[in-house]
DNA sequence: CATGCTGTACGAAGTCATTCGTTGAGAGGC
DNA sequence: GCCTCTCAACGAATGACTTCGTACAGCATG
């Protein structure tokens, strides 16, 4: 069996990052969970979820404990790292590489509560210190 | 023929993207423009490029001036447009749709320049005000 | 034990993105 | 008038993602 690192799983598809949402919030879930949470309420299959989560698991983005009849499922990629996948993957192909950039667009376009736009800014000052 | 409003054309691929990258910077390009940009360096063929600008023009996604025997390609949809798409794209998908938090990420994990920072903390400034 | 309810496994089909080979048209040089 | 170069058009092949139908195993309940 071929092990990989976590640094070069392949980047999650659409349908994929919508189940790792599901097992980040939960922890664990099995098949009938994620289905659920995310397929039942449009009509979608659970073999659909079913195969999903076994591709998943062949591509090595999720474990699974096989000891319980209904399979567990946990995300093996973190939150927080694929978060900084996607956005450097944007960052990179539409933003010429400049963060700031974003960041100004992301400040612009939505709404930001005045809570968040301290703690923006207590990074911000954080930063500006090291910078020195 | 269908025409399609701006608003709901369809989100550009990664190759469209690549081209549309080249077709902001120049204004406009014709294929052998954007296949000696992308394409040429790393062994891509042309007819490759001309296929994908085809496909796009399909889409609507670029405007075609067919009046010289080598068609020149013009972006449809805006830079700032698409930018702003894709981020809300991210925000949505892999940040609970929290601007902020994404905010926060980006500053975090990539190198900010001072003059940056600086233009930053000014657009926070004016947000601070708005939200009042 | 037969029936029905969960569950997994597997394969097929459909769609889309990407790549490339071939063809034929036009334009210019010799 | 031909040859060569450049170009657009088209179709085919490939591969990835998604969806679902079918098959089959375990387990409970009557």
């Amino acid at each position: 069996m071929t092990t990989r690192r976590v640094s070069d799983l392949p980047k999650p598809t659409e349908a994929e990052l919508a189940i790792l949402g599901v097992l980040w919030d939960r922890g664990s879930g099995t098949v009938r969970d994620v289905h659920e949470a995310l397929y039942a309420h449009d009509g979608g299959g659970y073999t659909t979820a079913l195969k999903l989560m076994q591709v998943m698991h062949g591509k090595g983005l999720v474990e699974r404990d096989d000891s319980q009849r209904a399979h567990v499922f946990r995300a093996v990629v973190s939150k927080e790292r694929t978060q900084k996948r996607f956005l450097s993957d944007i960052v990179d192909r539409v933003f010429d590489g400049s963060a700031s950039q974003l960041v100004l667009h992301a400040l612009g376009s939505q709404s930001t509560s005045r809570e968040e736009l301290k703690e923006i800014r207590q990074l911000l000052n954080r930063l500006d210190r090291e910078s020195k």
